[in-house]
DNA sequence: GATATGATCGTAGGGATACTTT
DNA sequence: ACAAAGTATCCCTACGATCATA
């Protein structure tokens, strides 16, 4: 992972271009410079910026979609140019994609670490949803709850941790493979696929 | 100045589309962006279709006039309220300055994790200079050599730990006080003013 | 003394292992 | 009896305050 500093209006125009709730700063420009979302990018330096965004050519019978499309954006202009758009939902498929390979995650030094994070990212993008986990429990200790002294009630040595913004605690203390049954219990309570649960609890 | 995170390949992409020499990251992506070279970005929402629209464009004559056309709607939309002068002294003030509340650093649990992340990204900024550190030391033990051998000879006790991206070394085994000093004089020994070392090193 | 430096060692977090239950 | 899942003890490491030394 590398980084790299922008300025100010430039950063928020990059920010402003999130069309995913908690997607990743590469994701944006991946879509923005219309670049492969994912895996290596073959760098041609003989080429220009504009021969490879001409790669990915369009035939000229859309010209005219585009025309129209900029005749709205004009109409837009001179009628109200503050005006919010409707938060475009993504499916909530996507929103769990994001969570695979996610930076936020993999700069985290522990499986602990990770796996708090995961759920915090869980948690920014479905609040409303993410009350499911609280019916993920285990045989005699629960999991998850809003506070700590709840899961200290169920199981004495769990060791709660509130996951980080949220106002959600967790059970802290078990070797990684129940890290991972848990978040999978979790993940499906949320309606992910059981897939994108497996391909999630991977980095675990 | 912002610090944006983008993987690995996104990185060498976006560096591979250097037009001149020294082009800093941010005039990069202006221009990939097609966005303005200088000033404030007014972000407007509810034309976030409009990059879609340029990035689908194809590279003929027609296109190029809407693209044209395009180019003169996002002018609109940018303001430029004070004719700001280039800010062209990039030179080693800024870079340590923006050591100071570095996000890479912030987002450290530990102290020894911004201690190391902020010599790691003084490496990153001035990889030539950095070699002055080799001249810090304390009375009778060395604090950065560029194997773990050197610091343990001198020090069988330092816990040396190496630089992250970095072919350096530094002695770990410190309380926060010691490592401040181990900081400010690495930092001054790279030319850096003394007002700033102690902002770098409150972050300790 | 007072100050700077070195390194021991107490503490807490992390998670493997060992134990328990189904 | 065996396996698999769940629980929590407890070992290990890292951090850094504190104590020892110059």
């Amino acid at each position: 992972m590398k980084f790299i500093e922008v300025e100010d209006d430039l950063y928020r125009y990059i920010a402003s271009q999130t069309e995913s709730i908690g997607e990743s700063a590469s994701a944006i420009l991946r879509r923005l410079l219309e670049l492969p979302p994912l895996g290596e990018i073959r760098v041609e330096p003989s080429l220009t910026a504009d021969h490879n965004l001409a790669a990915t050519v369009v035939a000229s019978p859309v010209v005219s979609a585009i025309k129209d499309e900029l005749a709205e954006i004009k109409q837009e202009l001179v009628q109200q140019p503050t005006q919010q758009p409707i938060q475009q939902l993504c499916q909530s498929s996507d929103e769990f994609n994001s969570l695979v390979e996610h930076p936020q995650v993999l700069e985290q030094k522990a499986s602990i670490g990770r796996f708090l994070m995961i759920l915090s990212l869980l948690y920014r993008q479905q609040p409303q949803q993410f009350a499911n986990v609280l019916n993920v429990s285990g045989r005699d200790r629960l999991y998850f709850a809003k506070d700590e002294d709840t899961l200290l009630a169920s199981g004495p040595s769990s060791k709660p941790k509130q996951i980080e913004s949220t106002p959600y605690w967790v059970v802290t203390n078990s070797n990684n493979g129940m890290k991972c049954r848990i978040l999978r219990k979790a993940l499906l309570a949320m309606d992910c696929s059981g897939d994108v649960a497996d391909q999630i609890i991977e980095q675990i």
